[in-house]
RNA sequence: GGGCUUGUAGCUCAGGUGGUUAGAGCGCUACACUGAUAAUGUAGAGGUCCGUGGUUCGAGUCCACGCAGGCCCA
């Protein structure tokens, strides 16, 4: 046997698993790298995942999308090496290990060291490293697990240090402050994982205050001071639900978009006119009805009803930039302040609604995230004072245990909240919220005080409110290469590409600087010590230099000895660095800047910390950076990505990657998200196993486009495995029969030349070139789904349903003739190609068809060094498209006579006649020669197919065409715009005589709407899909009619087939084999099947391998065959020797 | 709240630059075919192309505003 056959239905994770240990065997991964030895590179970088858990089904979604290509290139014959990696450090690690330990954030150090803590880390966060491992062969995911980088270990972090150092040494490392929850009462931050604790946000009431701003009045505000005949002083109206914020005021934020309004009235306390600005959409909070319009001039003192009229509207960017007086300035006994001109203005902000308040937010840059970063962003200074213990320094309003500094005037050292539990249950009690209400009422600068209940953060712990602080933190000043970041980002190929320009681009727009610091314990430490004072400070940028320093210490006696003498081993986490103290050049003890670094810096630096550069491997970085391709999820683009691409620009001036994938998320069928909690996870290994690696890796690519959510669902991966994998292993397994059956081995040498091929032959290899070339432009385009429903339509319906359907008879009788022989071998070529194509997303099951298909050729291939040589289709060169064989007409006219076929076949379930039944004629009208010749080239096709005589054209010469016309709306739409209705409707009432004209003369002169227009050939498409007296079939300008004229020839001829397919079905019930010969007795005594015997007895004798057929008066104990009005007892006997 | 993204048949998806009758596969129903047979063919049923406005002679396609799902960030 030349060719393996199968039993049915062929097991297709047993496939996985055989050809799985075949790689493994033969060293297949290790040899599509090695030998492409000297070729052009194809650099793809591992997005490192993390162990601690175990994989999941969109893990294989993920990998599938990094497999294709890398396999692709290999097959392009570049080399792609594939370091695998892993990530280690980080949150979810802790909190796992904490999970398992029952303890919390506050135990460490106290209930477990954090050297014992770490180490449990350490051991949990390569838990699942087997899991991963196994699915990672499984699906055929081709990475190098036996080299990987791994981010805990010393020459990781070590090269993180380095490349830090670089940055700090460029001035891009600094330290700065970012807002953060904070619990004065605990005196720490508090992270957003322990801020989404439940029961954190809780109802309280608040005394809020509407406060009044003083406008400046300038060229830039004069439109507030419209018609100001009076003392009227114009003011913003801005809401806090924390009034303590508001003498650290500096700033006030509109929306851009935002209508506002002026409106003259009183203020409700003092009862001074004036004049405010608020949003529109909510005048109606703070004025009734009753007051519109009111008479300004009668209103007194002390009246209820304020009355008010609108003066005047503005967007809020019409406010952008007019100023305003500080609410507690000096004069009123408060902190001096540094920078008037920049702060104490209008600015826009995109955070602001017309929700609730006023439509104007208060901006106190040290007390709020959304303050800080606009301050920022517009450069408004905030209130700062001097530190009490270092002069140079400035510190917020606010201090670290919750009250106010000592400078703040008649409230210096008053709590913000209760902070430290002092008595505030007297009825003459007032928090420092309400002292300020009352000294801005007294000011006039308040326009409503009242108490507001709404929902803030407290701290789990001390169950105090949370406060927005400022806190210490080391940045990476990303926004210095912010212009660069852009531009380099332009040159980067995204697909989609909405991800790279929408957002990813959006995020570098409005990129901040990177905050670095974490304040955990398992993680990079930051490799910065300094001076208590923090005038000196050390980055330390690899080991050797970190031993250096301490050397250096114990030299000054800060130390008593180095810990990491030359020659042992390091670990560079905590809590071992923080126990090394160095010494400054004025001799001071530095310490160790207590942060970790944010993980993501981690695997951002993989590029380089995977060679351990930049202390060493120079040359094998240069030749890996950077990466052509990287693929991880869309939930990475402010991960992964941005710290690949940021280090990138930082540290080379170059981007990290060429092309990046980002895909989509794996949802469950209904669209949910998948969860283990929920139970609708899918299991990955059950998957591979029950449908093999192969379904499930082409289902999740072939459904929908990478980067769109997959709704996973088992079902879709039958339908892959039945209509594609199904129907070309049927494909494999009808050629695997006859070729066995034939003695027949396909050889790349010796071949039936292309030009002696039939039509068919010739068709489908037309169409595999198309395929070539058209799957090869979407691998190169990155669009994998495009490719594999490419090959999978070309497996079906071309391959499959129409070559190989149509191709049968060639396989079935005879001898291995020409025609045979070219029919084996246009196939043969055919499921290579094919199995070259589907390698990159379905690894497995194209290696088990190249391998069938080949493995019978290999000796001469390797002998000769051919293009089948290698042992594994992975290893070959994916085959270039033979363009000259490409045939355009051809697969035109194969397309007319598969859409012929296919009415023919309606017209015959219409009329209730069978396919077996012969009939003499199809008639086809034609149009123009071209299409009839095209018809007529593939006659016998048609007429095989659908069972029919002959073809028979009617043309105009004919008489019996009736014509139709259809107005072209394209063309005709752009010359008559506005008439196209009426020419439009001209064109339908076209007479046969006008048709007639334009088709003989070129143009037709008619009047729509009394004005004269010429119609050109091609203002309308002409077609004929009405003979009359004929049952017609229509598919667009193709017309079908069928001749249902039976005669006793054609009869006698429709019995024939259906005794053949009667006893061929019988010879194949009893057992018998293809090459069986028979012997047939039927009954006789009825006419017609006599008659039909008579005539036909030699075809039916070839078909059925008949040596004889006869008639007997009696035929006893055989079978009897029923069809149409018959009922024929039958004798069957084996007649072989 | 912001950015991005998706919405077309019961399900999964196609539908360059706008062109009048919106397609495929699966599923369903019926009929046929049957040396590939757990395969195949034909036909039928099944659509407010998420909604509302707008641009246009003409909108699934372009614009605006919404609605619903998803991701990321606040």
């Amino acid at each position: 046997m030349n060719y393996p056959e199968y039993k049915q239905p062929l097991n297709y994770g047993q496939v996985g698993t055989d050809i799985l240990a075949w790689w493994k065997q033969n060293g297949i991964f290790e040899k599509s790298v090695s030998s492409r030895e000297g070729q052009p590179t194809f650099v793809f970088y591992e997005g490192p995942p993390s162990a601690n858990g175990a994989p999941g089904i969109h893990h294989v979604m993920a990998r599938t999308v990094k497999d294709i290509f890398c396999r692709y290139q290999t097959l392009l014959g570049k080399q792609v090496n594939r370091k695998g990696g892993w990530d280690t450090h980080g949150l979810p690690i802790e909190l796992q290990v904490e999970k398992e330990l029952g303890i919390t954030k506050e135990d460490i150090g106290k209930k477990i060291s954090i050297e014992d803590y770490n180490q449990r880390c350490r051991e949990t966060v390569m838990r699942f490293k087997a899991q991963w491992d196994d699915l990672t062969e499984k699906m055929g995911y081709w990475v190098d697990l036996d080299d990987p980088y791994i981010t805990f270990e010393p020459e990781y972090i070590e090269s993180c240090w380095a490349l830090l150092k670089k940055l700090y040494d460029k001035g891009l490392l600094y330290k700065g402050y970012t807002i953060q929850p904070y619990s004065p009462a605990a005196g720490t931050g508090l992270s957003s994982h322990e801020l989404n604790q439940p029961g954190t946000y809780r109802d309280v009431k608040d005394t809020t205050i509407v406060a009044q701003f003083k406008v400046k009045r300038d060229d830039k505000s004069e439109k507030l001071f419209v018609g100001a005949d009076d003392a009227a002083e114009t003011f913003i109206l801005a809401w806090t639900t924390t009034p303590w914020t508001l003498p650290g005021n500096t700033g006030l934020a509109v929306g851009k978009n935002i209508p506002y309004v002026l409106v003259r009235t009183f203020n409700p306390y003092t009862f001074a006119p004036i004049r405010v600005v608020l949003a529109e959409a909510l005048v109606g909070r703070y004025f009734s009805e009753k007051g519109k319009d009111a008479s300004l001039e009668e209103f007194k003192a002390g009246d209820k009803v304020l009355p008010w009229r609108i003066e005047g509207s503005f967007k809020g960017a019409d406010l952008v930039g007019i100023h305003y007086e500080r609410l507690f300035g000096t004069n009123k006994g408060f902190p001096s302040f540094e920078g008037d001109e920049r702060a104490f203005r209008v600015v826009a902000g995109d955070f602001v609604t017309t929700e609730d308040g006023t439509g104007i937010v208060h901006i106190s840059p040290t007390f709020g995230a959304d303050d800080f970063k606009v301050a920022q962003l517009n450069d408004i200074p905030a209130l700062l004072v001097p530190d009490k213990d270092d002069p140079n320094k400035k510190v917020p309003i606010v201090d670290r245990t919750g009250r106010y500094v000592v400078e703040m005037g008649e409230f210096g050292g008053r709590w913000v909240k209760n902070y430290d539990g002092h008595d505030d249950s007297g009825t003459d009690y007032k928090t420092l919220d309400e002292s300020i209400a009352i000294r801005m009422k007294g000011d006039g600068t308040a326009f409503k005080v009242e108490k507001y209940e709404h929902t803030y953060p407290h701290c789990w712990r001390t169950d105090k409110p949370v406060l927005y602080y400022p806190l210490d933190s080391w940045f990476i000043k990303t926004t210095a290469v912010k212009d660069r970041l852009i531009e380099l980002n332009k040159t980067i190929n995204w697909q989609p590409a909405s991800t790279g320009t929408g957002r990813f681009g959006n995020w570098l727009e409005n990129l901040v600087d990177w905050n670095l610091s974490r304040s955990r314990y398992w993680g990079t430490p930051l490799p910065i010590w300094r001076t208590q004072d923090g005038t000196e400070e050390i980055c330390i940028g690899s080991i050797a230099e970190l031993r250096q320093e301490i050397d250096k210490a114990v030299a000054a006696e800060v130390m008593t000895h180095n810990p990491i003498p030359e020659g042992a081993t390091v670990d560079l986490h905590r809590p071992y660095v923080d126990d090394i103290f160095l010494v400054s050049p004025s001799g001071q003890p530095m310490y160790r800047e207590p942060d970790l670094i944010d993980v993501w810096f981690d695997s951002g630096a993989m590029p380089y910390a995977q060679w351990h550069y930049p202390l060493e491997n120079k040359e094998t970085f240069e030749k890996n950076f950077p990466a052509d391709f990287i693929a991880e999820g869309v939930d990475q683009t402010r991960g992964w990505f941005f710290t690949l691409h940021a280090l990138g620009v930082m540290l080379e001036d170059s981007v990290a990657f060429k092309n990046v994938m980002a895909n989509g998320l794996v949802l469950d069928k209904n669209g949910n998200k998948m969860s283990k909690r929920l139970g609708n996870a899918v299991d990955p290994f059950a998957t591979i196993q029950q449908f093999g690696p192969d379904a499930t890796r082409w289902y999740m690519i072939a459904n929908a486009q990478p980067w769109d959510n997959l709704k996973f669902d088992l079902a879709g991966i039958t339908e892959v495995q039945r209509r594609f994998f199904g129907t070309l292993f049927n494909t494999y397994s009808f050629y695997a029969l006859y070729a066995n059956l034939d003695g027949f081995q396909a050889r790349e040498f010796d071949r039936v030349p292309h030009a002696e091929l039939t039509e068919l032959d010739r068709w489908i290899l037309s169409k595999l070139q198309s395929l070539i070339l058209e799957v090869r432009g979407y691998y190169d385009s990155y669009d994998p789904t495009k490719a594999a429903r490419a090959i999978q339509d070309f497996v079906t319906d071309q391959l499959s349903n129409w070559h190989v359907r149509l191709s049968r008879r060639r396989f079935w009788k005879g001898e291995l003739t020409a025609d045979k022989k070219a029919a084996y071998e246009t196939l043969q070529e055919c499921l290579v190609v094919v199995s070259q194509l589907m390698a990159p997303i379905a690894p497995f099951f194209a290696e088990w068809l190249y391998q069938n298909m080949t493995n019978g050729m290999r000796e001469e291939a390797v002998a000769k060094n051919t293009p089948l040589a290698p042992e594994s289709v992975h290893l070959t060169l994916l085959v270039q498209a033979n363009e000259t064989r490409i045939d355009k007409a051809l697969e035109e006219r194969m397309e007319l006579a598969q859409r012929i076929s296919s009415l023919t076949h309606s017209l015959r379930k219409k009329s209730v006649l069978k396919v077996r039944q012969p009939l003499q004629r199809i008639l086809v009208p034609v149009l123009n020669d071209t299409t009839r010749e095209q018809v007529a080239k593939v006659e016998d096709l048609i007429c095989a197919e659908v069972n029919v005589k002959h073809v028979e054209f009617l043309d105009d010469t004919s008489g019996v065409l009736v014509k139709s016309v259809k107005p072209n709306f394209k063309r005709l739409g752009q010359q008559y715009g506005a008439r196209l209705k009426a020419v439009g409707a001209r064109i339908q009432q076209m007479t046969p005589e006008e048709i007639s004209t334009l088709e003989k003369t070129g143009q037709l002169a008619v009047e729509v709407d009394g004005q004269p227009i010429t119609l050109a050939p091609d203002d309308v498409e002409i077609r004929t899909d009405d003979l009359p007296g004929w049952l017609v079939a229509t598919d667009g300008p193709l017309t079908v009619a069928l001749d249902v004229t039976l005669t006793d020839e054609l009869r006698h001829e429709g019995v024939a087939r259906e005794l053949v397919n009667r006893l061929q079905n019988l010879r194949k019930d009893s057992g018998l084999e293809v090459q069986d010969k028979i012997r047939v007795t039927l009954a006789s005594g009825q006419a017609g099947l006599e008659a039909a015997v008579q005539s036909f007895g030699d075809y039916i004798r070839g078909e059925i391998q008949a040596v004889a057929l006869d008639f007997a008066a009696d035929v006893n104990g055989g079978s009897v065959l029923e069809f149409d009005e018959y009922k024929v007892p039958v004798q069957l006997e084996v007649a072989n020797g």
